[in-house]
DNA sequence: CAACAAAGCGCG
DNA sequence: AAAGCGCGCTTTGTTG
């Protein structure tokens, strides 16, 4: 009942969310339009001058094109030699896979070709995706993607026509590309986007009760991240820079915590100090010069990085989160007995998963589910007091919306208030603190800029 | 020709 | 023993 209930406050107050709509600054959306059809031409013509291309089309000849992937795969590694380090899976039509083409499998390539062949991909992506994919959708300049609670096996929600929860922000000029495009509904109107921090960790914590991972994410002096790096790196904490502790947080933390294993970890870790080689210097001065095989089948090399990396994770899973990984392993043990398992939220899996799947869905939908609550609450109260601040849309742990000037404090007070507060006295599964970052924007998504809490509360 | 699969890449 | 999870969209390529 209470997975139904939720389902079915859920799918009314998003169906609002999806009537309410983004405002789309139409002017700046063809503008965009163009320059990136400008680039992608400027691109084209580029690559096709390149002798290369000439070889490109001295062997397909008029069905020659650059978009098509298996050329591109025969001028690398046939015409140019390139060596090819990556294949796709096996399939009845290519037995031994196909050469990969993805930008991480030709990354050992040093080649001005290549480069501009991807940056022309990026452009024909924001033109075609995101840019022809909005414009598609807009009615009176208003886009109204589809909030779909039906969908993922996990529970969450997911997003279609256009898909409004991957809109880019990774890459800066193409998040700003598309971002800017999306503004406050009219000049009454203030966009204010509230995320949850780290709200898959602490529903983790949650469901395994490690004492460690409750203390790191109830204890704001302490830092997860920053410790991971520290140790994968061998650094003293305060020597941890942002972008390493970055590193550590999306190679290490996140990719452990879902199931993934060190040569992956450690490769990954190892690549990232290409942009801070100063500390390959230090490991060096710790006997670890290093990287190695990272291969699976294969045992590590004493004194490699991948070794190292190796025991972190042994130290990681044995010590640091032993209660967690206890969790683990009881989890997959009841799911063979059972056959499924149950959600704090009321939810349940039954079928056949994966050692991983038995853990990462519930984390995944349950965090999901606070963000769902606070949303409909949220819309519950604003309809009771005849507010005029709309919610625009959701992105699995943060909610935007379009909030009226007149309105601005109360309501940033309200939504903080339903998700630190009120989501833990209607779940008093969350055992930890829960935290909402605001960002707000005035003049369109891209410019958004953190709000200061204190402030408001 | 339509339907489907695969590859690649955008987000949390 | 097995070794990240969850989505949607576009283009190319295959199948019948």
């Amino acid at each position: 009942m209470e997975a139904y209930k939720l389902l079915h406050d859920g799918s009314i107050a998003l169906a609002r969310v999806e009537a309410n709509g983004m405002r789309i600054d139409m002017r700046h959306l063809e503008n965009t339009a163009r320059r990136a059809t400008f680039r992608a031409k400027f691109l084209t013509e580029l690559l096709e001058k390149d002798p290369i291309y000439g070889k490109w089309r001295a062997r397909f000849g008029r069905s020659a094109s650059l978009t098509k992937r298996q050329q591109f795969a025969y001028v690398l590694f046939d015409i140019l030699k390139y060596e090819c380090r990556a294949r796709t899976a096996p399939t009845a039509a290519y037995p031994l896979g196909q050469p990969k083409t993805d930008k991480k499998s030709l990354a050992h390539i040093d080649s001005e070709f290549v480069q501009d062949y991807f940056r022309l991909m990026k452009y024909l992506r924001i033109k075609s995706t995101f840019l022809e994919g909005i414009k598609r959708e807009v009615v009176n300049g208003f886009l109204h993607p589809i909030q779909n609670l039906n969908i993922a096996r996990t529970y969450r929600g997911s997003s279609d026509h256009p898909n409004g929860q991957n809109f880019p922000v990774r890459d800066p000029e193409m998040g700003k590309m598309i971002r800017q495009c999306i503004i406050p509904r009219n000049k009454n109107y203030v966009g204010v986007e509230f995320d949850f921090k780290g709200i898959e960790v602490a529903v983790a914590a949650c469901y395994c009760k490690d004492p460690n991972l409750i203390s790191y994410v109830s204890d704001p002096s302490k830092d997860m991240h920053r410790d991971m790096a520290a140790q994968c790196y061998m650094l003293p904490p305060d020597k941890v820079s942002k972008y390493l502790r970055y590193c550590a947080k999306n190679q290490f933390v996140f990719p452990q915590f879902y199931g993934d294993f060190y040569p992956h970890c450690a490769r990954a870790l190892w690549e990232s100090l290409d942009r801070e080689p100063e500390v390959k210097g230090y490991l060096a001065s710790k006997g670890i010069r290093k990287l190695g095989k990272c291969d699976p089948q294969i045992d590590p090399v004493k004194g490699t990085f991948e070794y190292h990396i190796k025991e972190v994770e042994a130290d990681f899973w044995g010590r640091r989160f032993e209660k967690y990984a206890q969790w683990k392993k009881r989890q997959w043990e009841q799911y063979q007995e059972e056959g499924g398992f149950n959600f704090f939220t009321g939810f349940a899996e039954t079928g056949i998963f994966s050692r991983n799947d038995v853990t990462n869905h519930r984390i995944q939908g349950s965090a999901f589910h606070i963000l769902l609550w606070t949303l409909i609450q949220t819309d519950k109260w604003l309809r009771q007091r005849r507010m005029r601040s709309k919610i625009i849309n959701q992105i699995h742990d943060s909610m935007m919306m379009d909030v009226h000037r007149s309105e601005y404090q109360e309501v940033l007070a309200k939504v903080i208030r339903i998700a630190t507060i009120e989501v833990r006295e209607h779940w008093p599964w969350i055992i930890v603190p829960l935290t909402i970052e605001v960002e707000k924007y005035k003049t369109n998504w891209h410019n958004k800029r953190p709000v200061k809490l204190e402030a408001v509360a």
